[in-house]
DNA sequence: TTGAAAGCGCTAACAG
DNA sequence: CTGTTAGCGCTTTCAA
């Protein structure tokens, strides 16, 4: 059995407060108890019990973080992120993967409630009953990337609609008429990227038809087929905006598949700048933002919720937009993306309400 | 304040042990009280505090899954089946990345004590150090991937040898003679890796030089710089094994920035058959395994283990080495691998000593 | 500076 | 089938 305090305390010949005036590193404790007590504890290799701790602190020192898809590198990034930063904070982190789906998000949730999580960054949220678990149980959340209409939480997000806006009018800029949007299943997120893709279509008179939108699941298989879809019409579109690097991953191979050339016959264009893109043989334009600043606001705030004793208040809810970069490489045409070095062009700056 | 199980008790009109049974499952109670205790709890949105919880039955439900990378997709998808395995068998995983580091991996596995996980996937280890932690803590732990020699830990890992080996002789058998291998920073597992193919190499009569060995990070950046290194010299090698496909994608873009055409100038081989390498413009001959099943296999065992009360035998150590599947595709120049659809080669079946 | 006592919320063992 | 009692290992009063 794992020694406790008692044992400590009988070994050092202490009472069981000291032990833990001296293991929580309280200065209160004379020198010569508490060397006596680390040698005690040394001597049982003794570890403190987190669930007798979480039971009297009321805390487990445990955040709970939920995304779409871990194998997409642009979630391990954030998850490797956040552990890092919440474990500087003391606290670990629980993951969970939802494939995008919403049953399984409702599992997990349930199972973090279960585990009495401090908190939960919920970066897979697309509907208003995942939150709502959380808060009937009483678990601050914040919302990461993704979100619904509507939604009164805390919420860190891409400017998804000045993004895509952003990417669409360079390709317009190109010379590009027809125009794919390539995207998952259908969410706020998807449907604001949408909004600035149209945006930037119908301000420049161009057609933004059903046609051109294709929809799919959000990985390369999904981008393979929503691109094979989109090039079966008759009047192919040029160029296509894909709503993740990874679809984009599979528009490249569709078009590949098809015998066409990127960008020659078809530009594409992705979202995340994961490193694949960056590849030389991929060369695929994207767009960036700051993943780890994203986690840190995120973090942050959720933190200050979980130090907010109950019936106070928090500090005004936060909603945080940041800007993304386009990082202009071969696989959209532009000149400036055959250099090696790839160009980038800025969005405005941050955009903060409180 | 959230409701405990007096105050569901209370509402019920039940005693709090009827209560625990309801919330439990446990089948000895009458339907009529089951379902004024069930109302009750939804009335005041109850849930079982998991530490006190815990603090009784000595478990927190938590596992604690350690690697080098989350960033690398093959790591990605590993923790997301691991979460979902775990998740069925009512555990929780906490992730940890040392991005290959001692002294981050010293700090989340304390960091894992300090939680009191119920038990340990640690598929960064490469020295006795980090094992002993757990040991003197006694945290059931199983290793994944990465050993040590030496190590009297329960293993499952890939068949490193034979995996490097089968693939050095594929390059042989195009016709290489001098062979590159390109690794990250000195482990068991790597040097295993290198005897394979030194073992490919030395049986051929091939040279096998110090000049032919290029170590670097387990990134992209560090198969670039690994590359331009091997590159640099003043006879090159024609084709460079590398131990992951990140770095072989860092391996080719080395190649091409120095103008050299893969597979013609140099071929290329990775390990971990990600996404990326399938892509129709990256084409990566690499090593797959059964990474789903490998993932399983360690979680069943070390559920073995926790399961198993102190001082009793959790059965025989595991000891297993999943042989790897050659897949070939246009980096490595072969014949075989011009077609679209990769052609893939086998290794003996499952080696495993109980 | 140290010790004693109470109790966090729950489950296990028993008694009814 | 249900209620009572005890106690898990720790922190938090409060006294000494």
């Amino acid at each position: 059995m794992r020694a406790t305090i008692k044992d400590i305390a009988r070994l050092a010949g202490v009472s069981t407060q000291t032990v833990s005036n001296v293991v929580n590193d309280r200065p209160v404790v004379g020198e010569a108890t508490r060397r006596k007590v680390l040698e005690a504890c040394r001597a049982l290799s003794y570890t403190p019990n987190a669930s007798a701790r979480g039971l009297v602190t009321g805390s487990r020192k445990v955040i709970g973080l939920v995304v779409p898809h871990i194998g997409n590198p642009a979630y391990g990034d954030l998850i490797a992120t956040l552990a890092r930063i919440a474990g500087a904070a003391g606290y670990s982190v629980v993951v969970g993967d939802t494939g995008w789906n919403p049953e399984p998000e409702r599992t997990l949730l349930s199972s973090l409630i279960r585990q009495s999580v401090d908190g939960v960054i919920l970066a897979s949220c697309n509907d208003h009953g995942s939150l709502q678990m959380l808060r009937d149980a009483g678990v601050p959340t914040v919302l990461l990337y993704n979100y619904f209409d509507g939604c009164d939480a805390d919420l860190f997000r891409i400017d998804n609609f000045g993004a895509f806006r952003m990417v669409t009018r360079h390709l317009i800029a190109l010379g590009h008429r027809r125009i794919g949007f390539v995207r998952g299943l259908m969410s706020t997120v998807v449907r604001t990227r949408e909004d600035g893709w149209r945006s930037a279509m119908t301000e420049a008179g161009l057609d933004v038809g059903e046609d051109l939108v294709s929809v799919s699941t959000f990985d390369q298989n999904g981008g393979h087929a929503a691109v094979t879809a989109l090039l079966a019409q008759a009047e192919r579109p040029t160029a296509v905006v894909c709503t993740s690097d990874i679809m984009a991953c599979g528009a490249m191979d569709a078009a590949a598949d098809l015998g066409l050339d990127v960008p020659r016959d078809l530009a594409v264009t992705g979202f995340d700048d994961i490193f694949v893109a960056a590849m030389r043989r991929v060369r695929l334009t994207s767009l960036r933002y700051d993943r780890a600043r994203l986690a840190q606001q995120a973090f942050d705030r959720l933190l200050q919720i979980v130090g907010t004793p109950p019936g106070h208040f928090p500090g005004p809810r936060q909603s945080v937009a940041l800007p993304c970069e386009l990082v202009v490489r071969a696989s959209c045409g532009s000149p400036a993306g055959q250099d090696t070095a790839a160009t980038r062009i800025r969005t405005p700056k941050e955009v903060a309400r409180p």
